[in-house]
RNA sequence: GGGCUUGUGGUCUAGCUGGUCAUGACGUCGCCCUUACACGGCGAAGAUCGCCGGUUCGAAUCCGGCCAGGCCCA
């Protein structure tokens, strides 16, 4: 097929990445198991199916659709897998407000098929976006973690760490919405600002501040620090609580802040996390007075029955009635809230199921990873080395991952199914077989249920090949990208589990990227009304414009701000692309002369900047330096090639001479370059522009691997360049059109010269070179410095021996002396260190004169 | 309160293994429709590189302190 030369003024960014986006085939981006090619494997996250592919998505998946495009031109079988985080509340929370519902209205499995299909109907709409954004994801490697296949591994792994002894369930402070009316992880907990009251009361004889007096009837001991001398000989003291009238010991704890409310603190079961760490540092009673829906319990009668809150109020009451309330403060504090439903979690003692957090085994995996950036690392440390309890794994939920476990309702034992016959719901499905210790057939299934993370933390060992047994086939991962916001979840939690499971670290590498920020420099949200979609973006300017966006943006690993200037430029880049793609491919005519020898000056000045771009750009892809990339593209597009190459070449481009194939040939090889530089970044527009010059797709070809060296093009051509950017400045300065007839220029360079002609097209002039000096009249007028060398050389005389050489006159700066004074001194002149400022007079003819550097251009008036 | 991180012209941003005049984009102003491009070209104005101190002949760049923002956590 020959180059079409007919190609539309306008780049019609819709048209065009709508027909590419419909003319490529999944298939292109499967992953080949047979492949001999070295694997690479994108451990991709599973977003949460809310229905919206948000902008934060949108730079992540970039990253990643860069790095997969880069790695197949690079060689790489890769696999750019999807995945689907179905399980949790969020989704129950929708499903129960869409229909008018709580999830005990219905049966569990009829809960589960609305969760189900409102998932599915999300995943629907996400997949739209991820598809008119280009991305290459392998469709044949998309998972649900929803679906049976999926979740009968998370099952699977379950199994395997309890039988290992990693899983274990124990009765346990467990931080436990009341609303939703589960346990919750840490990581699950967000602590917001609020103002609260602090209320100080006579217990016993000793005054207590507290800011949970509903919790009174939970008091199980009161706590001074050991060197407060207000409680000195307290401790070991019974006292008696009151209303209640139960019997407390007091106890001494560093941790007891004196300055806070009385210096004398109650500890309750359970207020906060210190209560937690109290009670088990000193082997304290449990009471419980809350229950798992936020009900007062028999423990707390007479408010047994109340809500929390009921219960507040009336223990204020009463010891106001009583007269022990002594005065009220506000205070500022910072409370747990369940990070769905905003609701402040209480810490509740539940029979619940734990995975074992060894901290030492996981940093020691983390220092295996490669992070980038660097520093990323740090926050998994002080996450792992934060943590004080393990991970809390079940859930009072019903969308998620069954627990496959059942309880012999005879003697108790826990008992597991086949592996072989996962999934199963032990809410429905029965054991096999009579309890493995009695006999007896009477069982309870477990109706907790898994944490989401329990579901994601293994989406590597899946993408990978996992069967639920051995080590996957395919692991490790090559990269896991991901948020810097999940670090001490998915990062953490798969680091454990793969530890785990197969022993050893899930990836090579980590990439961590940043978050996106609303124009106004905060983190997008609805409150704010500074959220921008996708969808909005690409409706304007195109998948390539947001793309760009993406790359260019920040660093990668920084936040980045959304920017709608940004993503303007990148439209306008692509114009100027278009154009100068435009321009060529009308030059480009025969075939043969696209492969002619590059013979001439600037031709082959454009290839060594091409090959220095290449380099450059590699060297960044490599590095996930993605805006460096993009910015080295186009500084040399605009620049280089449109700015500086084709007006020089221009004007042998419209000639018929033999010289002119040399141009076409090397503006072929660019453009064939550049759009594959171009193509993991801008898919659409590369492959447009490479469809059209060479019929083929740009996304089956390789990565280019372009090195031209040419040190005299190099040299003469940086001179031509900026010889005839001096001259055009020189013709605008003069008012001259830039097509405005030039008189007689003549350029003295150092050495010979031979632009074919060019410089004289290009500045509609005659223009010779020349070597040497013209005879001119030379005025030093001053110096000029090379720090560069004068600093190293001098060091601490540097200052003075510019004074020094400043002071030279006109001639010996022309001829330098061979030492200076300094402060009474001789030193020698280091050889380079200062070159004289030279202005020109010409006393005949009458030209005018430019210096740029060591050489000199004279043009003539004559025109 | 702790950890990590950032602070560069009106706005956003590069540089941050120290070297004379600090990168680019958007915006502003002036000139130019030069057979690829006015979604363009040329040029101008605009920055004491958060503040203070230190190291150095020389610091946006290294060190310390402070101030401010962000993220994660207590």
């Amino acid at each position: 097929m020959s180059p079409s030369h007919q190609l539309p003024k306008n780049y019609d960014i819709e048209e065009v990445e709508r027909r590419w986006q419909s003319t490529w085939r999944d298939e292109e981006n499967y992953f080949d198991p047979d492949s001999q090619k070295p694997r690479f494997i994108i451990d991709t996250p599973p977003p949460y199916p809310t229905g919206n592919f948000h902008i934060g998505n949108a730079l992540n998946w970039c990253y990643i659709d860069f790095i997969a495009r880069y790695k197949r031109m690079r060689g790489y079988n890769v696999m750019f897998p999807q995945g689907w985080d179905c399980h949790g509340l969020p989704t129950e929370v929708k499903v129960e407000e869409t229909y008018g519902i709580t999830k005990n209205d219905v049966s569990r499995e009829k809960f589960r098929e609305m969760c189900r299909d409102l998932t599915i109907g999300n995943i629907e709409k996400m997949r739209a976006t991820m598809r008119r954004l280009g991305f290459s994801t392998d469709w044949s490697h998309e998972y649900i973690t929803m679906l049976p296949e999926y979740y009968k591994k998370t099952q699977a792994s379950f199994l395997k760490m309890l039988n290992a002894g990693d899983i274990y369930q124990s009765e346990h402070p467990v931080n436990f919405c009341t609303r939703c009316e589960t346990a919750i992880a840490f990581a699950e907990v967000n602590y917001v600002p609020r103002t609260t009251t602090l209320n100080y009361f006579d217990f016993d004889g000793v005054e207590i501040a507290t800011t949970r007096p509903e919790l009174l009837a939970a008091c199980v001991a009161v706590a001074v620090h050991p060197d407060d001398e207000r409680y000195h000989g307290l401790k070991g003291k019974k006292l008696v609580v009151p209303i209640f009238k139960h019997e407390v010991p007091v106890i001494e704890d560093a941790v007891v802040d004196p300055g806070f409310g009385s210096g004398a603190v109650m500890i309750c079961t359970f207020g906060d996390k210190t209560d937690v760490y109290w009670w088990k540092e000193h082997d304290l009673e449990l009471r419980k007075a809350i229950d798992r829906q936020g009900i007062m319990t028999a423990t707390a009668a007479p408010y047994a029955g109340m809500s929390s809150e009921e219960c507040r109020t009336a223990i204020l009451r009463d010891m106001q009635e009583a007269g022990i309330l002594k005065r009220q403060e506000e205070l500022e504090q910072r409370v747990g809230t369940c990070w769905r439903c905003k609701t402040p979690i209480e810490i509740l003692s539940e029979r619940q199921w734990f995975v074992k957090v060894h901290q030492d085994e996981i940093l020691e995996s983390a220092r295996k990873i490669s992070w980038t950036p660097e520093h990323m690392f740090t926050r998994l440390e002080n996450w792992a080395n934060s943590m004080e309890w393990d991970w809390c794994i079940s859930r009072q939920r019903i969308f998620a991952t069954p627990i496959p476990v059942w309880f012999c309702a005879a003697c108790g034992e826990t008992v597991i199914p086949d592996e072989a016959d996962l999934p199963i719901d032990p809410t429905v499905d029965k054991p096999k077989t009579p309890c493995p210790k009695c006999g007896a057939s009477e069982f309870i299934g477990e109706k907790d249920v898994l944490d989401t993370w329990m579901d994601s933390s293994i989406s590597v060992l899946h993408v990978t090949g996992w069967d639920g047994t051995n080590k996957p086939p395919l692991f490790p991962a090559q990269i896991r990208p991901q948020g810097h916001d999940i670090i001490r979840t998915w990062a953490f939690y798969t680091i454990l589990r793969a530890k785990a499971l197969v022993g050893s670290q899930p990836w090579d590498q980590i990439l961590v990227n940043g978050m996106v920020l609303g124009e106004d420099g905060f983190k997008m949200s609805k409150s704010r009304s500074n959220i921008i979609a996708p969808e909005e973006i690409v409706g304007q300017y195109g998948a390539d414009a947001l793309r760009q966006w993406g790359a260019g943006g920040a660093a990668t690993g920084s936040d980045i701000m959304f920017n709608w200037n940004d993503v303007i430029a990148a439209s306008r880049f692509q114009t100027k692309l278009w154009n100068i793609f435009r321009f060529v491919m009308g030059h480009l005519d025969a075939e043969t002369e696209n492969a002619a020898p590059v013979t001439e000056l600037t031709d082959r000045w454009l290839l060594v900047r091409l090959s220095d771009t290449v380099a450059e750009v590699t060297a960044a892809m490599e590095g996930y330096q993605f805006d460096r990339a993009l910015r080295t593209i186009r500084e040399f597009a605009w620049n280089t090639l449109a700015a500086d190459y084709v007006e020089i070449v221009k004007g042998r481009l419209y000639t018929d001479e033999r010289s002119r194939a040399s141009a076409c040939s090397a503006l072929a090889t660019t453009m064939d370059v550049l759009c594959r530089l171009l193509a993991p970044i801008i898919p659409h527009f590369a492959e447009e522009c490479y469809h059209n010059l060479t019929g083929r797709s740009v996304h089956g070809e390789t990565w280019p691997e372009f090195a031209y060296a040419d040190d005299t093009a190099r040299r003469h051509g940086d001179l031509l360049v900026k010889t005839v950017a001096e001259l055009r400045r020189y013709k605008h300065d003069k008012g001259m059109a830039l097509n405005a007839p030039l008189g007689h220029v003549t350029i003295y360079a150092p050495e010979p010269v031979d632009d074919a002609g060019d410089a004289g097209r290009a500045l509609a002039g005659e223009v010779q070179w020349s070597v040497g000096t013209p005879r001119l009249e030379e005025v030093v007028s001053g110096v000029n410095f090379n720090m560069a060398i004068i600093g190293p050389a001098l060091r601490k005389q540097a200052r003075g021996f510019m004074e020094a050489v400043e002071a030279l006159s006109p001639e010996q700066l022309k001829n330098p002396p061979s030492t200076v004074t300094v402060n009474g001194e001789e030193i020698p002149v280091p050889a380079g260190s200062f070159t004289p400022k030279v202005a020109y007079r010409v006393a005949g003819e009458e030209v005018d004169v430019l210096t740029l550097g060591d050489v000199v251009v004279t043009i003539g008036h004559s025109s």
